[in-house]
DNA sequence: TTCCTTTATCTCGAATTCGAGATAATTATA
DNA sequence: TATAATTATCTCGAATTCGAGATAAAGGAA
């Protein structure tokens, strides 16, 4: 057959795993100098954009466990940039809410952080980007159906 | 400039982490049935194709800091998958080694691994992957260059 | 209403990785 | 050769994430 070549099947996952550790320690250095590590981010790019979010909520768009959205969500309280909001209607729900410092450190941070992945990602073009979104897309779907196959 | 789309490198970014984290996950469940994961398979894996290896290598290899490394090592001694072996030239230096054991299960195993991740990764054909790999290598190479600017 | 199931969050302990610093051995330099 | 710099490995403590299980609240069924 033509697609057979298990090698290159290896060699891609070799690849992408180190592009994206690369790709990830540079994002991660920028950040860190706000004091804020990746997964904070994501949490706080969230509610920047999105509104409040039920702890929960977050877990699934972040893709973190409960356990750990718990955690962050504690270290970020910590640094004032969000706080716990009980939900009235289900006492079960509590929402994160960015504090104003929150908030205003979001709306000066974020467009640099987006360029700064910008220019970390200027490898390829915008088309070549296009390309590779798709491409990769399709990977990570497969590779999400692809579960326990008895 | 046509190179100027932001959120496109913003999506790249996400796509490739949210895919990788898919892949891993899939693979990862493939090891973990054996008792070991992923970074004591790379870890093993090298032994395998390239021989004893001085420790410090491996850490350069699988991208690990040494102090990680002591403990990857650690574990697979542990396993008795490898064993290490002081080198009679330089007294600072310990080889990595797999034992009888490591290396009967490497033979009987590894060519199991590199189907599976074939078959988690066969979302792309050859042609796709070759293509996929060349451009998430630019990346890779970019955002390496790319360091702290001042 | 009472009981069972589901949902949301949190606590706890384990796994994994890192960085800083310790130790020991080697190499280069004065 | 004595001293300084480099190299290899390890120890220790911190950071981050997970899974299992606890707790509490809602929702549904009898």
């Amino acid at each position: 057959m033509a697609t057979d070549n298990v090698g290159l099947s290896l060699k891609l996952f070799v690849v992408l795993t180190r592009a994206l550790q690369s790709i990830k320690k540079r994002i991660e250095e920028d950040i860190k100098k706000q004091g804020i590590n990746l997964t904070e981010f994501a949490v706080l790019e969230l509610l920047f954009h999105k509104g409040d979010q039920p702890i929960q909520k977050i877990g699934s768009k972040v893709l973190l466990s409960s356990s750990s959205i718990s955690y962050v969500v504690d270290r970020l309280v910590q640094k004032e940039m969000i706080r716990r909001r009980p939900c009235p209607d289900d006492r079960r729900i509590t929402f994160a809410t960015l504090t104003e410092k929150g908030h205003t450190f979001m709306a000066d941070y974020f467009p640099k952080h987006e360029q700064a992945i910008h220019s970390i990602l200027s490898g390829l073009d915008d088309k070549e980007k296009a390309q590779v979104i798709e491409q990769i897309k399709t990977l990570g779907f497969h590779a999400e159906g692809t579960s326990a196959d008895k």
